[in-house]
DNA sequence: CATGAATGAGACTTCATTCAT
DNA sequence: AATGAATGAAGTCTCATTCAT
């Protein structure tokens, strides 16, 4: 086990400071635009210190999204999903995934909703287990209609719920995400109920 | 009006040479990469001709997005989409959507599909004209079931689609455009229909 | 004898647009930002003309200095200047001397007024030969001391004269420049008044 | 307090050779040819160095006009000017202003003496001060005639030395410009002597 | 005479990364 | 662990000038 000393504390300290102006920076600058010194100004903490926590600019970038996402996870994982039936289970789960683009901000989903973006060709990531999970139970139960399998519904509903999210970004969240949202998924998961 | 001598005629086709070159390397390089210099060598062209043509290198950015935009809607102009009812004119519309994303190739929709990009936000855009009018046809002729207002349909039409393309950038063009789009637009449709 | 032929006329007419247009915009841009294009755009000329008429950047520069200046001797020519002797007749030399700049506008003459404006350099200018054949009379005539020679005082009023109007340059405009020139030029003569 | 270890020592030597560098050229090139890369050559240092140090060219250019200021003002301190009564001391004075022109070169002076260069404009600059002081003592002790206020005969000096120094520029630096202030400033003020 | 498309050298500036302190 | 000065390759853009039409 590493040892806590109070060095090592120090160290994760400088480390999450990085991260955190990573994060702030994100809402406000297109990440092209993103630099190393930037990030770096607005953590307080040179230059020198951020290649002595990450390797190289991708590194901050990769951990920003990992992390994202576990935080994601956890306010899943906390906020267990509620619901007698796969269907609220299901309009539950988007609730969560809408609030925390809600949190995140537009600016930072903007730049997270970028095809380039490696995070979402993952398809093993939690978020997605956790949805297939509540689909398949759903299935089993005979709550849901079973013609689709429960792999193809979970996608396509990530696919709808992820063209709801990019339509808030475009239109620079004009609209409520969580209703939309609601309405979105509710329509399709209506033609699926048994 | 502008004349046709042998000159326009030439400045025309360097315009072209440029953009030709642009289009051609946004599929092979990844935009933050695509520098002008790389755009001017493919094109056979000075800089200094580059920046005749357009003023800055997000001229030709726009210029291309434009291009495409209107080139799409020509197409669809072109083939006027057949169908006896409503529910076949739909896919038959997205079947030249998703074709035309096809022959963009994934890259250099990867790069259209962008958050920031504004062309997204205008909702007036021909294309979208063009989907609303056999949505508010079809529900006139009972059709399509008009719980939901043509405009709504088409709304969410357009962001279920959006959607699917943006998972196939994600996922790198690996499934089929057409296919997919048609099962899950075929899929929203049935629900709407009589 | 060049013949005025329409076509000559044609040319005269265009070199003059062109010529216009450069003192327009000196008035407006800092000189070292004036660009060919620019004066062309504003002559509605093309550049090929421009290049027809003058053989390169610097060409207009002197041709429009020279001009000014002219402009200014002719005007000092038109309006003899008046006044029974000399220090009457100096004041009036730089009352014109003033108008001119301040017709010419502030900018214009902090263009003008370049250190590296050649310009400056060539003392045998029509102007400094007129102010000289004033004060020359005017020692001749035992109206002014003669303790400098003539030459000496020309110079020396000239030099306060430039001084001031860099001043006006400096101080934007700010003071009354016909006046303190007055007051200046009016101060130097009363010291070599008989 | 900055602490002056040997690193920032270091970046001080660097930033002070870049300035040299600067200051030195402008005397060989003239300023719309001095590039940064040319003073990096000088410097012997690297542009990106230079970019640490200034934010853009105009940065350096303004310093350098700042230092030179700061520079000149050091010297009259440093000089406490001689002489019995005013005259001598203004006298005095303008020697110094004189010798700093001659010390920086024709070249850089030309720079300086640009009417677009706002520090002149700011008249609460303690060279105007210093002699603003001298001339006011002297009309309180009864050696200037006060006619005119010290305000005022500060200004018309200042005015006339810049003439001057404008002149030495146009011509090059072609005559002794210590010599020809002493006349002009010795004529002006021999104007006022009790 | 007039046009304006085309050229390309050369300027400015950015920024990820290294390394001595 | 932390600093931040230094590097330099690489990118964007400007502009005087040429030349075919």
């Amino acid at each position: 086990m590493v040892k806590l000393t109070k060095r090592t504390l120090q160290a994760i300290k400088t480390k999450n400071k990085i991260y955190d102006a990573f994060f702030d920076l994100i809402k406000e600058v297109d990440i092209e635009n993103l630099t190393i010194e930037k990030i770096c100004k607005r953590a307080e903490v040179s230059v020198g210190t951020f290649y002595h926590h990450y390797k190289t600019k991708n590194d901050i970038m990769e951990e920003a999204f990992q992390r994202g996402d576990e935080y994601f996870q956890e306010s899943i994982a906390n906020n267990h999903i509620n619901g007698d039936n796969a269907t609220d289970q299901i309009l539950n789960f988007f609730e969560l995934f809408a609030r925390f683009h809600i949190d995140n901000g537009v600016d930072c989903t903007k730049t997270i909703y970028n095809t380039r973006n490696k995070l979402f060709a993952s398809g093993d990531r939690l978020m997605v287990t956790i949805l297939h999970e509540i689909i398949a139970k759903g299935i089993e139960k005979k709550q849901l209609f079973g013609r689709l399998g429960s792999r193809e519904i979970t996608q396509m509903l990530f696919t709808v719920a992820r063209g709801v999210v990019f339509d808030w970004c475009i239109k620079d969240g004009a609209f409520s995400l969580e209703k939309v949202l609601k309405h979105y998924i509710g329509t399709l998961v209506s033609t699926m109920q048994t």
